[in-house]
DNA sequence: AAAATAGTTAAGTGATCACTTCAGTATTCC
DNA sequence: GGAATACTGAAGTGATCACTTAACTATTTT
């Protein structure tokens, strides 16, 4: 449990990016295509595919091509893996502040 | 909500080092000093230092200083920031297949 | 077949990152 | 007071990032 997998480091690298959470969000509302992605973001079509490689080598998004248009789509497992790990984190501190008041109370109890 | 605060930018960014969450790994099961959180660390109590300083800022982690002693600890309301983000996309991407899949169930019964 | 569409790839650039070392500054212990 | 402890801050370095432009490929459309 010390090291947790590479794949993290991507998952949460990618979302560091205002622009790439701009397309994550846009895929949770349904699949896009690299144009449709581009669209509402102020930079090259080519600064969106690498983007666009970031979150596919994270794991965050999948993609398929057909004719000349890729399609993306979320993969919601990954973005459930990133979420597992905070939430653990969360949890472990806020057990913690239970156990710490339960403590508490019990000394108070013993005046 | 097409744009949402740089905070978050600052928190997946955090998270996104695996020296980082290793520190929040061990600031979830209690508060620590700057060198108890360097000691598993491979790396010199300055760099340690520096990446305390990106948890701080992102707000993931709030610090006090008594003595010579800095003691650390996790600010649970903000991982709950990042948390509820991831959750949103999830849910609504998992929403979408719901409504797909009533969809196919509905036009499957007519035939 | 020519033109438009949709995406791909490579090279370059300036900014930010993750460190390092080294030289400090407070505190606390002896 | 002097030594050890616990950081702090500045400067430097090589790697990675987030783009850009420009040239190119593959697929439709007309």
């Amino acid at each position: 449990m010390l090291h947790d997998p590479p794949q993290l480091d991507l998952m949460f690298q990618a979302l560091a990016d205002p622009a790439r959470r701009q397309m994550v969000e846009r895929l949770s509302r349904g699949p896009a295509s690299v144009s449709q992605l581009a669209e509402p973001l102020a930079m090259s079509l080519s600064a969106v595919v690498q983007h666009l490689a970031v979150l596919e080598t994270s794991g965050l998004v999948s993609t398929e091509k057909l004719g000349r248009v890729r399609t993306c789509r979320i993969e919601p497992n990954a973005l459930r893996a990133a979420e597992h790990w905070i939430n653990e984190r969360r949890l472990a501190w806020e057990r913690r502040l239970d156990r710490l008041g339960d403590f508490l109370t019990d000394i108070n109890d013993q005046t």
